[in-house]
DNA sequence: CCAATTATGGACCAAGCGGTCCAGATAACT
DNA sequence: AGTTATCTGGACCGCTTGGTCCATAATTGG
């Protein structure tokens, strides 16, 4: 795919996920539940890339004929920007808890939560769209940095809830100290080194 | 692509890149340079992907036909790993000559060099396919993993050149903050600000 | 100069791709 | 019941994909 073929309907190009949650009225109602199907996509998309997932693989996982698919949706493109923002919703909800706990433990407890999923070594699913699509991919390129911002906020708040402000740095290097072991963790690395790595840079916490 | 067409000649299947730089002899040489040609795959893989790469993307950068690719490399697999592999070898021996700096200076110099390369926000290589197709290639897996498990044993020797296995969490846990950073920088995030996040990890290194 | 061997360009292929479209089923509202 | 609006399954489309093949050009060793 090269995004963009060559009869897309007119209109307008972006983030027009034609998904108009029709309002009741005359007409057969959806026969599927929207969260639920999303859920299945990201499944997809998560484990086999963007690229890598065929409208078969879509269409079947969600249980949707292709006609559907389209009508909800719009495009592949379209169904995975619902996916992120759902994805990044929820991912950014658990971390929020988290920063709830004393401040002795909040930040390890995040780096934990983000290094250490116990689903396997799939990543971030936002992560490795960033990897794959950001360059070439406006939208979800743009996706992509709010959320990491957010967790960065979350890191900032959860080191210094008085002045967040004053841990901005300490809060990236969190942040690219989480990510970057989900790229170890993928590349085979077994859980438990991982945990050793973590406590090796409780260094970036400590005040 | 999902690997494996129906129709790949048998033989054996999986690192044979019948690469046989062919000796002298009768017959005509061949008219490429084969590390420029690599070179050249890898400015467009790196760039697109491996998925999003076509066979005429390659061809053409390569300045290649059809049958001299097949003939060199056997397959769009088999020219990924050998520039792969050229890639891991020539990244590795750059950052080696950074172990060579004085003991304060090392580490971060590595650092520096993984976080902010002056080509741009394309990230690593082979961080990069980990993140595609480690999961569904066994052979892009395990280049893999080597590549970082020597990345981890460089910032070992850097931290303490005396007893690396002494370092070997911290250097982990150095790698993966390195990793990251490259994750943040293709969201967009500019270099000077990477910087002071380094910066801000710098209680990874003290002892 | 000839034979042997290899590289090269481009035509060709089947399969898979994302996306469209329509005929018919289905349900809500009047 | 009838109308209206929507959903649904599947046939269909043109294009691109990774990969093959062959006739031809090029270069060597004898």
């Amino acid at each position: 795919m090269r995004f963009m073929t060559k009869h897309t309907t007119a209109s307008s190009c972006s983030s027009e996920t034609r998904d108009r949650t029709p309002r009741p009225g005359p007409g057969r109602p959806r026969a599927f539940d929207e969260d639920q199907v999303l859920d299945a996509a990201l499944q997809v998309f998560w484990t086999n890339g963007f690229e890598a997932t065929s409208l078969d693989d879509l269409t079947s996982a969600m249980g949707l004929s292709r006609s559907s698919f389209y009508a909800a949706f719009g495009s592949k493109q379209g169904v995975l920007m619902a996916v992120l923002r759902n994805y990044s919703a929820s991912a950014l909800r658990q971390l929020d808890e988290l920063t709830r706990l004393p401040r002795e433990e909040a930040p390890m407890a995040m780096l934990e939560a983000i290094s250490l999923p116990k689903e396997g070594p799939r990543g971030c699913m936002l992560v490795n769209c960033i990897a794959e699509l950001a360059p070439h991919h406006a939208e979800v390129a743009e996706i992509g940095r709010t959320h990491l911002q957010r967790i960065e906020d979350l890191f900032a708040k959860a080191l210094d809830p008085q002045d967040p402000e004053r841990a901005r740095d300490k809060a990236r290097a969190l942040s690219a100290l989480a990510i970057g072991t989900l790229t170890l963790r993928k590349s085979g690395l077994p859980p438990d080194q991982i945990a050793h790595a973590l406590a090796a840079a409780r260094g970036i916490v400590a005040p």
